[in-house]
RNA sequence: GCGCGGUUAGCUCAGUUGGUAGAGCGCUCGAUUUACAUUCGAAGGGUCGGGGGUUCGAAUCCCUCACCGCGCACCA
């Protein structure tokens, strides 16, 4: 100790003998927030007045967060905190989504691992253990949230199939049905043979496949196709009306001894065929197609389905039948080859097959089935228009573009799925809607109801409740709106439209749009102000992350080893909005590093400084110190003002350590060393002393300020230390106000 | 085929309204045992993908080409 009274400074707090563990403190801080009741915006102090609001995107309650969860926590949890301590009533809601088909394939993984099936389930005792799984899943996540730091209010924490969620949703298919915006027909559809159900366009992938193409003789044509096991459901055959080379043959019939029999089929003219492909001459398969099915509507074709919905032919196929797409394929191709009516094989043909976006072996089979359609146009132009206008605005200009491309192409949007796991659709059926429709035409019409439905509104007949489920994406298109309780609810007046949705682009046609559809289509308002996407979280080398790669990061293992805090930073800087970012465990190691810093400046801090100090009249130069701590902040919060949120993250990490670490605290050394008593400067020379006292407050006054600007994005660190400082503003820096107040 | 991005230091990326090229990590050299399970200082490294244009001035705006990536749609 030094003998001139420097031992009488400072009095920094017994924590600050230790290095921060961020491992043990964090629970006891979000502890401390949680039970502040600060994540409730009911709760905040009164001046708290203006809304912003985010609905946190549902994390898919069927299995554990990874980094792409860790990013959307820390990106809302900054932008609320932010908002926050701006004086903003701030609501983030979080839930939880049950997800439909993605939890019912993991759920049968799990079952098949297990040596059971679906298949061979009950209904309701399916639904019940996947429910079970599902809530399993959802208390874990939850718990994993708050260890991200998420301060949303979990008094209004959502789940998918809450009754109020189910409600809304119900009464959307109503409004929509009514309005005619919902239909119900037979159409082709995407067919999962492994699920047993109907699939979106938006729930497939293309995948490039090689496949022998064959050329078959059909009459006094030749034809190119992959699948002649299709052929039975042939109902024509197709050539482009200006092919001066089969002109003679529009509008007549063709007919030759097929492999089951004699076939008789007409020939159209259609500008769908490709006169440069194969031979100009085209099978029409409208069951097992989807444009030959346009074709067929075009042409008035019949539809003849010949193949079922395990993948099997049918009884139409002869000898064919009940053999599987592929042993068909193979077979009939040997039998047309020994008839002579195989003309050649292109083996090196390659095309792309539609599958199963979750699974890639399971390729979709086009069937044409009775399913439920929304009319997807007058939609698309309601969300066209509020981009148009700029009610919504997107934080990355290029997804504007993509977002009016992709509108221009929608096609009507099947909500119908075969499966459990989801919210049934509230549609009957009248028994007798075939037999005696020459009684009651009306029995043929579905009746749609928001409540139960025991008799035919018609006939007074027996109904049959449709057995299928809605599209996840369906119900939560409509999640801002119905989490929020439209349209009643108190919390729908003062929290919608919200303010940003922050989300994945890769859901930006899965969800986001359909939330600017719906929302605007059952509230007349947007459902959020702005749209903030961000990208893909790669590894260092810009690699996707995935098991089988072993590059996985796990964001808990992360927390736990380099704390929270540590974690977020690392997902900030340097990701920009729109874009993939590159993440390494090193540099979340740095950020470890910089929390360490600046727990160390407060240690240092407190140390030099006495709480008498602090309203010590302070010396030009630390004014002006002092004043470029300020310049910072009006330049933060410009940065995120326009979700420069990367670039903020780095003004601060280079304010607190170059400037004010390495540079400001390393100059006060020697103004603290100069051998002037600090306690008495009437005794000695009174302008040494009165520099230290200055520049004591100026430590505090800049570590203050540091720590209210960087609480949003390391908050657990940032509230530790303001939790030990002698002199602060509110007990809880969650709730301290940002440093500029300036109206915005 | 239609659409959208990207190309800047060894690696991963910033670069706001056009004004002398930046960060992190890594590498090299030196210092220090401290508020810092270290830290501090210094150095090196880029014809900003190629070409053309606008401008007093272009990584930035325009045109064009090349390559990489993504989305959508596809010919049986």
């Amino acid at each position: 100790m030094a003998s001139n009274g420097e031992e009488t400074r400072g009095s920094a707090p017994e924590i600050f003998l230790k290095p921060y563990n961020p491992t043990e403190a964090e629970p006891d801080i979000y502890a401390l927030w949680e039970k502040s009741g600060y994540f409730n915006p009911d709760n905040l102090p009164k001046e708290h007045q203006d809304p912003y609001t985010i609905i946190m995107p549902p994390p898919n309650a069927n299995g554990s967060l990874h980094v792409g969860h860790a990013l959307f926590v820390t990106l809302q949890d900054l932008l609320i905190r932010y908002k926050r301590m701006r004086g903003f009533k701030t609501l983030w809601l979080p839930g939880a989504d049950h997800a439909g088909f993605e939890t019912q394939i993991v759920f049968e993984k799990k079952l098949e691992k297990e040596g059971r099936s679906r298949f061979k389930m009950q209904r309701e005792e399916f639904y019940k253990e996947t429910l079970a799984f599902t809530l399993e899943n959802k208390k874990f996540m939850e718990g994993q949230l708050r260890q991200l730091g998420a301060s949303c209010d979990w008094s209004r924490n959502t789940f998918t199939l809450d009754p109020k969620i189910i409600s809304t949703v119900y009464g959307t298919f109503k409004k929509m049905y009514d309005d005619g915006l919902i239909v119900r027909g037979s159409r082709p559809v995407h067919w999962s043979t492994k699920y047993q159900t109907s699939l979106s366009d938006l729930e497939t992938k293309t995948v490039e496949r090689q496949d022998p193409l064959y050329y078959l003789k059909y009459g006094p044509f030749v034809l190119a196709t992959v699948r002649p096991e299709t052929k039975f459901g042939d109902t024509a055959v197709a050539v482009n009306p200006r092919d001066e080379r089969y002109k003679e043959w529009v509008g007549k019939e063709i007919e030759f001894e097929g492999l089951i029999g004699p076939v008789k089929l007409k020939v159209i003219a259609d500008e769908y065929v490709d006169m440069e492909f194969g031979t100009g001459v085209v099978k029409i398969t409208p069951a097992h197609d989807p444009n030959d099915f346009a074709v067929a509507q075009r042409h008035d074709l019949p539809i003849v389905e010949v193949i079922d919905q395990f993948g099997r032919l049918n009884e139409k196929c002869g000898k064919y039948a009940g053999m599987k797409i592929l042993e068909a394929r193979a077979a009939t191709a040997r039998d047309l080859e020994e008839k002579g009516m195989l003309v050649k094989v292109d083996e090196n043909y390659t095309h792309n097959v539609l599958v199963n976006y979750k699974s890639e072996h399971d390729i979709l089979e086009p069937r044409v089935l009775p399913q439920w359609f929304v009319k997807i146009k007058p939609l698309a132009d309601l969300a066209r228009k509020a981009v148009e206008d700029g009610r919504i605005t997107f934080v990355s200009e290029q997804y504007r573009k993509i977002y009016f491309n992709w509108l221009d192409q929608l096609r009507d949007w099947n909500i119908s799925r075969q499966i459990v796991w989801g919210i049934p659709i509230p549609a009957w059926f009248c028994e007798y809607s075939g037999g005696l429709d020459r009684l009651h035409a009306k029995c043929s019409e579905p009746i749609v109801s928001t409540e139960p439905v025991e008799k035919c509104p018609h006939c007074g007949g027996i109904v049959s409740r449709d057995p299928d489920t809605f599209d996840t994406w369906f119900s939560s298109g409509q999640w801002p709106f119905a989490t929020l309780g439209y349209p009643d609810s108190p919390d729908f007046k003062a929290f919608y439209p919200t303010s940003v949705m922050e989300t994945g682009y890769d859901i930006l046609f899965f969800w986001v749009m359909r939330m600017i559809m719906l929302g605007l289509y059952r509230t007349g308002e947007v459902p959020f102000k702005d749209v903030y996407l961000h990208g893909l979280v790669r590894d260092a080398q810009r690699q996707k992350m995935s098991k089988s790669k072993g590059n996985v990061i796990n964001p808990l293992q992360m927390t736990e080893t380099y704390g929270t805090d540590a974690l977020r930073m690392a997902l900030l800087v340097g990701n920009t909005p729109g874009m993939d970012m590159a993440l390494s465990e090193q540099k979340i190691k740095a950020y470890k590093l910089f929390s360490n810093k600046l727990w160390n400046v407060a240690r240092f801090v407190l140390e030099s400084v006495n709480e008498s100090d602090l309203d010590a009249k302070m010396s030009d130069a630390d004014t002006a110190l002092l004043d470029e701590a300020k310049a910072l902040a009006e330049d933060v919060t410009k940065d995120m003002e326009n979700y420069r949120l990367y670039i903020a993250a780095e003004k601060l990490y280079h304010f607190v350590w170059d400037r004010f670490a390495s540079e400001i605290l390393e100059e006060s050394k020697n103004i603290f060393k100069d051998g002037d008593p600090i306690r008495e400067p009437s005794t000695s020379n009174g302008a040494g002393a009165a520099a230290k006292l200055s520049r004591a407050r100026l430590l505090y006054e800049i570590l203050s300020l540091s720590l209210k600007l960087i609480h949003p994005f390391m908050p657990f660190v940032t509230e530790a230390i303001w939790q030990k400082l002698p002199k602060k503003d509110t007990d809880i820096l969650m709730v301290a106000r940002w440093p500029v107040h300036e109206n915005k």
